[in-house]
Parts: structure tokens; sequence; C-alpha cells
DNA sequence: AATTGCCCTTTGGTATGACCAAACTAGACA
DNA sequence: TGTCTAGTTTGGTCATACCAAAGGGCAATT
């Protein structure tokens, strides 16, 4: 297929220098990067292709442009490759078929780290399940605090393999499924259903149930899932 | 946060419009998009910025974009998508930790697929999955007919859950490990062995032994990582 | 001394026009 | 009918200019 050797656009070979520099640690995370006006001498390259190689790196998610204001550099980690990602997701969440799609992958990869947690959680890894709980426990009342603590419970499931994939992953499905839950109506009394479920899933891994705790998850997801369809009067699945 | 409602970058407002085009389906899917020229006028906006919506438009995967040829539309898919987050997570793949956690996530979602097709793989699952084995094994004297029958059989176990997302994530798994895979060394001997476990964990399937299924798989699995890192003189993990 | 307000400079966003080389097209030609 | 060729179109790049907003420094204020 293609060998990439030749030059091809110009703007590649300033994004490839800038990758380069960027990973290399010459350009530090966090910084701004230079001025356009100075990288197209650096380069000696115009403003065009310059600006064309800083679109590119923005969106490989490298750097990260505000309107206004220069380019901070940001070394790739799992957590900005996903929110990259995000915006190509995106398209696909459209429709609700999307989102159902995306949300059943979700049910998936969680069922399978719920059974992982009840087989092989560590001690530390149940110190941190049952801290999560009891927060979430505490926020019932408090209906955003309660969305918070949610998240962060399921947040240690994904943690649990220590394989930072997890984390990211699970970064990439609440804020992408995010926009529709956010839509979602919240009450203490939903918060108390919902932290029994989380209970349930911690009460079942403590057992060491790997069955029991990927039922227990099942039911809360599709709980929540129905929850939102009825709220947003869709359809039968 | 940001309302995104102001004007702000003009090349963001040629992308939305553009981008509606697209999935409304007035630019149709595989044709090429106008000339800038036109859509500058179109649009009555600079080449400019149209190039930068150009710009960001390839990025997002909507149109697919050659050195010095038109933009080709691209109705986004999965599988488009999943190739433009290739570009995003390449830089994650760098060093070997990158790969390895990349690796560890396949296997264990892999996992999870056997054990989900020991227990619900329906009549035309296991018929493809018995073709693609059948395949696979006649392939064993050919190595490259082998590696393209390896990848399709695990490829069945991706569409068994019917979620467009997993046989995604398949394609991007094969293509982001694939520059590794490539480089190892492959033998008639080497693809009788992994012949024998596809067997065995399609064996294990139609037992419908989900423990089975998922031990087998992750032998599979770990024997081929440690394959690989022999080959390439890794140290251990 | 810390804060506020103002001015000047820097710099990103955009527009215009131009040039080149490669892709495209149509007409001439075998 | 298929091929070659010359003219046209068009993407890639450069140079220049202008504007508005960000940044920075200095003076007035509290």
């Amino acid at each position: 297929m293609d060998i990439g050797n030749e030059t091809g656009r110009a703007a590649d070979n300033v994004v490839a220098m800038l990758e380069a520099k960027i990973v290399s640690g010459e350009l530090e995370d966090q910084t701004p990067l230079p001025a356009e006006r100075e990288l197209m001498e650096q380069f000696g390259a115009s403003r065009t292709v310059i600006r064309e190689a800083i679109s590119q790196l923005s969106s490989r998610g490298l750097i990260e442009t505000r309107p206004r204001f220069r380019p901070i550099v940001r070394k790739p980690d799992y957590a900005t490759v996903l929110h990259a990602c995000g915006n190509v997701v995106q398209h696909l969440l459209t429709d609700k078929t999307g989102i159902k799609n995306l949300y059943d992958s979700r049910v998936f990869i969680e069922r399978a780290l719920v059974r992982e947690a009840a087989l092989s959680a560590r001690k530390d890894d149940i110190v941190s399940l049952r801290e999560a709980l009891e927060e979430n426990r505490k926020a019932i009342p408090d209906s955003n605090e309660f969305y918070r603590t949610d998240v962060a419970f399921h947040g240690v499931l994904y943690r649990i393999p220590r394989n930072p994939i997890f984390p990211a992953m699970h970064e990439g499905y609440t804020s992408w499924l995010a926009p529709q839950w956010d839509r979602m109506l919240r009450s203490p009394e939903r918060n108390e259903v919902n932290y029994l479920a989380h209970k349930s899933i911690l009460d079942a891994i403590l057992e060491r149930d790997p069955v029991a705790a990927e039922e227990a998850l099942n039911n809360h997801l599709k709980a929540a899932w129905e929850f939102v369809r009825v709220t947003f009067d869709w359809g039968d699945e």
C-alpha cells in the first residue's frame, strides 16, 4: 500500500516533528506551544501548513486548543486519547440504536469486570469498593453528589484489572453517555434504589460469587436502561 | 462549561453544516466533495476556513482525503470511526507497556466473548464458528492464509453479541496490533498449534462449558503473547 | 503592598491573491 | 475504439494584510 516515505503534505512533516518533540519531552507537557509565527520560522514553512499541523495535532489529542489561546501541549495518555476519540464517536450516538449499542457494550464489559472482581479482587480493591459504596450511600439525599459517587463506584470496578485502558473506557462511557443521562430525572428515591443495587453487587463480590455479582450488575444496569427508556419515551428496544 | 452557541471559529460552522449534509444524505456517501473554491462560494467563507473544515472532517472520519485528490464523503459507521481512532491510539503503542495493555484488554474482552458464546451462541453462530475453524484448518500450510483465517475465526466470536461495536473493536485490535504481529515468525507447525487451540475453544463452546471455553481462550492468547515476547526478546512482563 | 484600570504589543482567526504541480477532461489522432 | 496530448481544473503552499482578543506592563487607586 502506501509507503509513506515521500514528502507528501508538508504539514505531515511538521506534525511528525512536533509529535517527536512532544513525546520526547522537548516540548514539556502542559506548556503552551510556541507562537505560530515562531514555528513557521523554526520549520521553514508557511503559516498555512503550521496551522494545518496544529489542527491535526489537536485532533490527535497531542495538544489542546481553545479558540483564541495558545495550544497547550498534552503528552498522550489514555484519558486524552479517549477524549479525542469522543469527537469521532459522537456521530454514532445520534440515534437510539447507537446509544443502545454503546450502553450494551458497557453492560457487557462491566459484567466481565464484576466477575473478575468477584474472582480476584485484592484487599485494597475491596477497601476501595467499600469506601466508594459508603460515599454513595451518604450522597443519597443529594442527587448531583449521588451521580458523582455513582460514577466513582463503577470506576473502582474498572480499576481492578490494573490496566489503564479500562478506566479510560469508563471515562469514555460516562462522558459519551452523559448527554442522555443528564436529562434524566433524579430523586432520592431513585438514588436509594441504585445504592441498594450497588450494595448487592459489592455483597456478591465479597462472597466471591461471580455469578451473583454478574447478575446483580446486570439487573442494575438493565433497570437503569429501562428507566431512561421510559423517561425518553423510546419505544421498546 | 462551554455553551458553544457563539460563532466561535468560522470553520466550526462549516464543519457543522457539512456534517449535517453528510448525515442527512444530501452529500451522498462515497461521492467526492465539491471543489474547495466552490465550497467557499457556497458558504461565503474564505478558502482558509474551508480547508480547515475539510481537515477537521477528515480527522473525524466523515470524509476520506488523499494527498492530491478530492475528499470522498464517508457516512460514519463503526469501522470508519475505529479507523479514525487509530491515528490517536497509535501514540500509546510506542512502548511494550502500551502494547501489553492493549493486548491484555483484548484477552479480557475475548474471554468474556467466549463465555457468552458458550452460554448463548445460536445455531447460526455455531455454524459460522465451525466454518471459520474449517477454513483455518485448511490454511495451516499457508501462513499468510492462516493468519487471515485466524483473524476471521476470532472475528466470529466478536459478532456473536450482535452489537456492531464488538466487530469494530476486533478490527481495532487486529489493525493496531498488526505491526507487531506481522514481524512475528510463522510456520506450519506454529499454525497447527494455533489451530488446535481454536478447536479446543470451539469444542468447549459446543459443550456449553463457559469455564472451559474461557480457559481455552486464555491459554491460547497467553501462549500467543509468550511467543511474541520471546520473538522480540522482551524481558519478562 | 495588593488591586484595579488602561494602553500597547503579541498573536490567533480570517481573507485575498497568487503560483505550482498533479489530477482531470476533452479533443486530436492512430 | 482506444490512446495520446494539450488545456483546464483544482488541491497544496506561500506571502501579505487586517482585525479582535489575549497578554503584559505601567500608572492610578484603595
